[in-house]
DNA sequence: ATTATCTATAGATCTATAGATAATGC
DNA sequence: ATTATCTATAGATCTATAGATAATGC
């Protein structure tokens, strides 16, 4: 029984992983979104995938909306959280900082390594016409502060290229993981790859050895 | 009037451009798919938008997955019947042929230019749960055909370090244009940074300047 | 008393079809 | 006769709310 508190109890054993109702819930969403879109999916079909009724879903979530709403959130936070950290290790903080580009290779890998190991690939829906509304306000900003963080990570790289923004190209480079995901190609060196692609554009293509293991550290450290 | 026909004549003076109502259709449809969402944008929303009642749509198209499947076949002939040229041109095709790469940077420089420039961002629908289906195997296969040209251009080159596919990463740069326009954050210049970033990936970004002047070469010969 | 479910339903859609009507071309 | 529109509507949804019911905790 999933439920923690009081209340009927539920009719079927749950079939979904998820400690309460609401991640059950959450985790019938995600999947249905990913495979069919956000608009095509009712909230009929989430809830018989989660085995109860259409109306009980009201109990856990307001509207559909905030359904999507949690599950946009949950898959920036982390990431975001993770290039704040980076972006604000002091210059030369001993025992974590490494050759120039660690920083940016470490948030390029560990944001990649997410979108592709994620239960589902909910990345393909942060495109969806319908997340461009103040509704998902939060998710969008977030979002847009950690494109902001591969920006700032690439630029203050001195071997890019000039007329090329090496953290912007990073930043596109691992969501493009999302849609090799999509189409089933994607492997376990995917994520690193693509950070890999997001360095060498910033010209340190060269030190690319000595930037993985740094990168590494980087990530064991704070994550 | 658009009508070419005959016919009861519309009640309004078109606003949309179109030689036909067939083609306003497409044109609002292109609108209101690319703001609102596919599934989120009734028949009814795209009949107000041309001007004519819900149910005249039908005697254009047949169903509404009609006229996504019309719209998509658009974004990916013209790129893909260019690409296909370039890769069947003889290896030593004299006037047409330049350095190592220009053949993908030509490919990747007119279908980023297309996606940058045309009428409407179509480019977003493409990774829509609903397109993959059955119903729009064309469409993929269309557009996994113009993929696997970009991979074949990018794997002839002898540059490119092992273990990136220089090709597959200049579509995937090209593609995210899509997404870089969805922020309004693309300029005139767009589609050639990724064009040479393509390139650079693959081990030639010593030669972009030699490899530009052949890419447009190739582009205005075949175009 | 609180929580989580259920049944039932209001009210608003949405897609597609049937069949009438008006204009043109033959 | 053909084409393009219209009116009207069938039939199937879909989201969200109202209110009943059952289980638990205090």
């Amino acid at each position: 029984m999933t439920s923690a508190g009081p209340g009927r109890p539920r009719h079927q054993q749950p079939s979904r992983p998820g400690a309460t109702a609401r991640d059950e819930i959450l985790d019938a969403a995600a999947e249905l979104f990913t495979n069919q879109g956000f608009a095509s999916t009712s909230t009929r079909s989430i809830a018989d995938a989660v085995g109860i009724r259409q109306s009980s879903l009201y109990h856990h979530f307001k509207t559909k909306d905030d359904i999507l709403e949690d599950l946009l959130e949950g898959t920036v936070s982390a990431g975001l959280k993770f290039a704040r950290s980076v972006a604000a290790l002091p210059a030369g903080s001993p025992g974590t900082e490494g050759p120039a580009g660690s920083r940016l290779h470490a948030v390029a890998l560990y944001d990649g390594t997410q979108l592709c190991s994620a239960r589902w690939n909910l990345g393909v829906l942060y495109h969806l016409p319908e997340v461009r509304s103040t509704r998902f306000a939060r998710f969008l900003s977030d979002r847009q502060e950690l494109r902001r963080l591969y920006g700032e990570l690439g630029g203050s790289l001195p071997a890019t290229p000039k007329g090329t923004d090496g953290g912007d190209f990073t930043f596109r480079l691992v969501e493009s993981l999302i849609y090799l995901r999509a189409d089933g190609a994607v492997g376990p060196e995917s994520a690193m790859q693509a950070a890999d692609a997001g360095l060498i554009l910033c010209g340190l293509g060269h030190d690319l050895p000595a930037i993985r293991g740094a990168s590494r550290a980087l990530i064991d450290g704070l994550a």
